[in-house]
RNA sequence: GGAGAGAUGGCAGAGUGGUCGAAUGCGAGUGAUUGCUAAUCACUUGUACUUGGGUUAACCAGGUACCGAGGGUUCGAAUCCCUCUCUCUCCGCCA
């Protein structure tokens, strides 16, 4: 959420870096509804202080038997225009916060602007496209080989996009987890957290997917609960409603399933587990002063990035435009991993510096130095999304025989195996 | 799912219709004093919104709202009534 003042006193600024985004067109219903709003407000507050200094004079000349029924019969008539008045604030500040809740965050001053993922910026690569000397196979191909996972038997019970992972396959997803979690807990510095994974509709919309991405959430309505399309919902709704009292910065990281309808996804990756409903991810989390949050931005995509450097994989870390920018952030980083069975890449992470956008929806705070207090700066990265690392495990460490080896660094969580072996 | 108890400022905890934005204690801050590093005294110390002043700052003055949330009764609600949420205890069910 944007700082209404900031709208107010800017006006011109704000709506130029919004049109960035493609979001100005809120802008003028959202000054109209504030300054009517404020109108209003200002002309009831002297009703109201008219009827507080009254009604203690009531008070008074009560107790001196004094007849007041005159006076109480123009009270009543004020109260009832406070009330119908203050009915008119409450449907002005409805509509007026549901816009507010609907502008999409201001792209910081290093984001490139542009229209969509296409003018996305190339910021750095880490190694080569692995040469085969054989054509590579996809991954639904090498997996299936291997018993990895079973997608027929997935789509039987729950749909088409729910994975079953088997054998080797669910073996390697619970080592991945764990692997990615002990080197952010030991190396990286972050607390480990297992929050709940529904979560209800003010933590959502603390973090931004409400109210405007609600088509792509899972919703329980017995319960007026969704399920958490990542654990950046839960995880930065911790502090929700808090003053941190701690120093700052908070690391804390988080494995969770994800959970994604992937609304307006028909048609796109059908094909084994690139585009799933249900994936698991290692999910980094920062709560920092504001000052510091853009070397912290740095330094989250770092950590991601250790994790496919530890896994001998290839990637490159793009840093989105304005346009393929998401809602609530200000800059982005993707990381994306080669996979050569799709000779192409793969997002396996994004890391956002959201600013106070999601601390001011979700009123998370910290005491300055001056004691005050102030919104924190929250920042989120993938770290990182499983389904699409095992593609690219998968396919960059197949051999022509169909095995596949597994990545050094991660035999010591597969129990010492160091090559997956077809089962047929 | 059933029964009961509760929810007040950073924390603890009074307050049962007006003089309550809220006693008291703790904590925190400022100043003074004493001086075997700790103590004594005085004062200060919630948040949000808003109007005006002020250098779009710090800050100052006024107003409104906030005692879990929402609604009601009343000239006037922390206080009375209703609904809801959450917490705790007991029972039931359950991995």
């Amino acid at each position: 959420m944007l700082d209404i003042k900031i709208i107010r006193d800017q006006t011109d600024t704000v709506r130029q870096r919004l049109a960035a985004k493609k979001a100005e067109a809120l802008l003028d219903p959202i000054l109209d509804l504030d300054r009517e709003r404020r109108r209003l407000q200002t002309e009831v507050d002297q009703w109201k202080n008219q009827r507080n200094v009254v009604s203690k004079e009531i008070g008074a000349r009560k107790k001196a038997g004094e007849d007041i029924s005159a006076i109480q019969a123009e009270m009543r008539s004020l109260g009832d225009q406070i009330a119908t008045a203050d009915q008119q604030i409450r449907d002005l500040e409805e509509r007026f916060s549901d816009l507010l809740l609907r502008l999409p965050n201001l792209p910081h001053a290093s984001t490139p602007v542009g229209t969509d993922s296409s003018e996305n910026v190339v910021v750095r690569t880490h190694g080569e496209p692995r040469a085969f000397p054989f054509t590579p196979k996809p991954h639904w191909d090498v997996g299936n080989r291997l018993g990895f996972f079973d997608l027929e038997r997935g789509a039987k019970i729950a749909g088409a996009g729910f994975p079953l992972f088997t054998g080797v396959g669910a073996r390697m997803e619970r080592a991945l987890i764990s692997f990615m979690l002990d080197i952010h807990t030991t190396r990286h510095g972050y607390k480990e957290v297992a929050p709940p994974i529904l979560v209800n509709a003010a933590s959502m919309t603390g973090t931004g997917q409400l109210p405007k991405m609600k088509e792509d959430m899972y919703y329980i309505g017995a319960d007026d609960l969704y399920l958490a399309p990542t654990a950046e919902v839960p995880v930065t709704n911790i502090y929700r409603d808090e003053v941190l009292s701690g120093p700052l910065p908070v690391y804390l990281t988080a494995y969770t399933p994800c959970f994604r309808r992937e609304a307006g996804a028909a048609g796109r990756d059908t094909r084994g587990i690139i585009r799933v409903h249900q994936f698991d991810k290692v999910e980094l989390v920062k709560f920092v002063e504001p000052s510091t949050s853009y070397t912290e931005l740095e330094a989250l995509v770092g950590n991601a990035e250790v994790i496919l450097q530890e896994l001998g994989l290839t990637y490159r870390v793009l840093q989105l435009c304005s346009g393929d920018l998401s809602f609530a952030a200000a800059k982005c980083y993707d990381i994306e991993l080669w996979a050569p069975g799709q000779n192409g890449w793969l997002e396996v992470s994004s890391c956002s510096n959201f600013e106070d956008f999601q601390a001011r929806r979700a009123n998370i705070r910290y005491r300055d130095a001056n004691g005050k207090t102030a919104f924190v700066h929250t920042l989120n990265g993938s770290g990182v999304a499983l389904a699409r690392l095992v593609v690219a495990i998968l396919e960059n460490y197949q051999q022509e025989d169909g095995s596949v080896l597994v990545p050094p660094a991660l035999v010591p969580y597969m129990g010492g195996v160091d090559r997956l072996t077809p089962v047929a």
